[in-house]
DNA sequence: CTTTTTATATTTACACTGTAAAGATTAAAG
DNA sequence: CTTTAATCTTTACAGTGTAAATATAAAAAG
């Protein structure tokens, strides 16, 4: 009598399974393209099967944006730690290029995370992940603030790094200047921003 | 013989109709329920009738881009013009007060001139009117950075500030801010971090 | 081991959507 | 007045998300 597994029935569990071909989708096809029926394809089950797992689409995309979170949180707790030795300073710059590189490998992801369709109120883990991400940023600009204009100064690298990953996404950069020096140089005047009272 | 207008046929312009009608329904209802079919209600005519007009909705969003950037054009020109024998710092500031205040009086329309739906080489009218925003910004950062560094900087200042209407109109900015203290702080910040070599 | 209950998945249905093609209507051109 | 061309409507099709009814199979109860 296995009760500590929780692995029911019959087709596997389909809601992870779920999440899994969504995400892949995301990677793979234009968003228009992602729906929920052609999540479900890719699952092997038929189209209405999700509604037992997830009360709407919005709450399926919903909770992969709450594992984008967590992705997010990691990826950018690895760049702090590796730059531990360093100035605060580079330790933010660090952060940033984390930043920017997730929102580049998943643009569909991170469109879903800061995006219209998922509401931060979906769901208790999603709120938690997005919280944990703020509060990671917000510690990391402190070291360089000071606790007391941390809150603020954390919106300003948020808006900024935010900014240009959305219109590098987007194709709203003008043509003739180089990404890799746009990101460095954005972020070195950000940092610099920062250091004014 | 009136050659020299060019207002057809039993309808009016339904051309010019459509895109009214578009524009005040992103004003009016959430972005998901603007459909062409509820454009074309709006208009009233049947819901093929905007074929002959635009090839497909993109199309016809494309266009209302266009206008919306034209729009910021002269929002951002105002905001210069006022600001004329201020500083050019100071000048700077009050561009980037109007294209906040563009970005959240016309979020839909906002949405769409930066979003995904709309592709920039879709139109002549939209890839003009939007290289005019950018070298309008770009000319009041020349005269703060010099012309030189002037098309980094332009990149940083519109990250920021576009970053900062998206977190905004997304709703993922902390709820214990002021809205308008983050705002003018943010538009400091920033033009502090132009004035670093 | 059999029966009942519950969770899961499929089928069917509905009201939408964008797009395409065929037909009607009306303005302009000859 | 007739012809032509542009515009609008009707109809149709392949999609979509969601909801309800039905089938199925696993778990629980006896």
């Amino acid at each position: 009598m296995p009760t500590a597994t929780q692995k029911p029935y019959h087709h596997g569990d389909l809601r992870e399974h779920l999440l899994l071909a969504g995400e892949q989708a995301l990677l793979e096809m234009p968003i228009d393209d992602v729906s929920l029926r052609e999540i479900a394809r890719r699952a092997g089950v038929s189209h209405a099967a999700p509604k037992h797992h997830f009360a709407s689409m919005a709450d399926l995309l919903g909770e992969i944006a709450a594992r984008g979170f967590q992705k997010f949180v990691n990826a950018l707790g690895s760049a702090a730690e590796e730059s531990k030795r360093q100035t605060a300073e580079d330790r933010l710059h660090a952060m940033g290029r984390a930043y920017l590189r997730f929102a580049d490998e998943n643009s569909a992801v991170y469109g879903l995370m800061f995006g219209q369709v998922v509401k931060m109120s979906m769901t208790p883990a999603l709120t938690k992940s997005s919280y944990e991400a703020w509060s990671q940023l917000e510690n990391a600009v402190a070291q360089v603030t000071g606790a007391l204009r941390a809150p603020i100064a954390a919106t300003h690298v948020w808006s900024s790094v935010h900014g240009l990953s959305m219109l590098k996404s987007a194709r709203r950069l003008p043509p003739h200047v180089s990404l890799h020096a746009v990101e460095e140089d954005n972020l070195r005047m950000m940092i610099a921003g920062l250091k004014e009272a």
